[in-house]
DNA sequence: GCGATATTGTATCAATCGGTACAGAGTTTA
DNA sequence: TAAACTCTGTACCGATTGATACAATATCGC
C-alpha cells in the first residue's frame, strides 16, 4: 500500500538528523519510525541490513555532499585562495552556524567508529587532503600545507563542540571567522606568509 | 555480603570509561555491571540514581580533576606564561595524547548534552574563563584574551575528534606542540605580540 | 483488465533495557 | 552477644530493543 512513493534520497536526510541527535546507540527504531512516518515495513524494504545499514547510507549521503561541495572546489584552486574561502562558506552552511553537529565526528567518539572506521577515517583523510593540495597550489610547501589543513579541521571540529557544550553558535562563528582572516581572499604574496607564520 | 569493601571513588574511574566508550545511551547496565564487578545491588546502593547519577558523579569527578590540574594552575599565572604550559601538560596527560576522549565533548554531540546540560556548559566556561584570565594578566587585552583562549579550547577539543577519527594519536600531539609554540615559556614582549597576531 | 512488482502496516519474536525487591552475608556498634 | 547497618547477588518487573514474517494494497508493464 504504497500511498506516497517514499524516496530513499528524501529518508536519508530525516535518518542523518535522528542519529545526530541520538548518536547511534541512541537513535533506537521507534525514533526513526516517529520521524521518518515510515513503519517497520519500509523501513526495513529500502535498508534490508536494519540500522547499520541505514547510518551507513547517512555516512554515503554525507560523503557525497562534502565531495561536491567541499572537496571539489578545493580541487579547483587558482592560487587565489578562493576555494578556501568557498569551502568554509559550504561548511558553515553545512553546520548550520554551529547548530548542527558533525555526525562523523559524533561517531569518532563513541564505539560507532569501530562499526563505521573507514568512513570516518576516509572523511577526514579526504578533506585533510584535499585542503593540503589546495594550500600547496597556494605555494606552500608540503609540510606546512598538512599543518595548516590539519589546523583548519581541527579548529572547525572542536567549533561543533565547544559551540553545542555552550549552546552558543558565536564561538562557531568566531571561529570561522578567525579561520577566514587567515586566508584573505585578495592574492598579495603576503597572505600565504602569514598562514604559515601561524601554522607552526 | 560486602567482601571486597568497593569505594566509589573506585568505582567512578571505571564508570567513566564505559560511558567514553559507548556513550551515555549505549553505557548499559550490562556492561557496567562487566567492567566494575559490581552487581545491581551494589551498583543500586551506591547510586540509587541509577544510570544518570553515575553519569553525574562521573561528570563531578572529571571537573574535579580540571579545577586541580588546570583551573587552579591558571589561576596562579604569573606573566610568565608557565601556567599555559601546565595545562597543556595536565591536558596531554589527561586525554593519553589523544588516546582518550573527552567525555564531556562526547556528551555535548547527542541529547546527553540536555540531560547534563550546566555540567558540559560549566566545564567549557571554566576553563575558557581560567584561561582567558590567565592571558590578561600575562598583559593580553580583554577580547585578544577570550578569543586565544576560545582558540586554544576548540583546538583541543577538535584534535580529540580528529585523532580519534583517524586512528592517530599525532594529530593530537602536533595539535598540542603548535599550540605550545604559540605561547614560549620565556617572557620576552614577543611572545604575546605573536599570540595576539595568532588570534584574529 | 491482468499479473508482476513495489511498498506498507501489523503482529510477533527473543533479547535486552533500566529499575525494583529482597533476602542474606558481612561488619560495626552497643 | 545482639541489634543495626552496609554491602551484595539473584530473581524479577514491565517496557522497549532490533529484527522477521507476512498479508494487504497500490502502482506499473503489458
Amino acid at each position: 500500500m504504497p500511498r506516497f512513493i517514499a524516496e530513499k534520497a528524501d529518508i536519508i536526510p530525516v535518518l542523518a538528523d535522528v542519529f545526530r541527535e541520538h548518536g547511534y546507540e541512541g537513535a533506537t527504531l521507534s525514533r526513526i519510525h516517529e520521524r521518518t512516518g515510515l513503519g517497520r515495513g519500509s523501513l526495513y524494504h529500502f535498508f534490508p541490513g536494519g540500522k547499520e545499514e541505514m547510518a551507513a547510507s547517512v555516512l554515503t549521503d554525507i560523503d557525497a555532499w562534502f565531495a561536491q561541495y567541499v572537496f571539489e572546489p578545493l580541487r579547483r584552486e587558482d592560487g587565489t585562495g578562493k576555494s578556501i574561502d568557498q569551502m568554509l562558506d559550504a561548511v558553515t552552511r553545512y553546520f548550520g552556524s554551529g547548530n548542527r553537529i558533525c555526525l562523523v565526528g559524533a561517531f569518532a567518539l563513541t564505539d560507532a567508529r569501530d562499526r563505521f572506521g573507514t568512513a570516518v577515517a576516509q572523511y577526514f583523510t579526504r578533506w585533510i587532503d584535499a585542503l593540503s593540495a589546495a594550500l600547496r597550489r597556494m605555494g606552500a610547501s608540503g609540510s606546512i600545507a598538512i599543518a595548516v589543513s590539519e589546523d583548519i579541521v581541527t579548529a572547525i571540529q572542536g567549533a561543533i563542540v565547544v559551540s553545542r557544550s555552550l549552546d552558543d553558535p558565536a564561538v562557531f562563528e568566531r571561529t570561522m571567522s578567525r579561520l577566514r582572516a587567515k586566508f584573505p581572499l585578495v592574492a598579495h604574496d603576503d597572505a600565504l606568509t602569514s598562514s604559515e607564520r601561524t601554522a607552526i
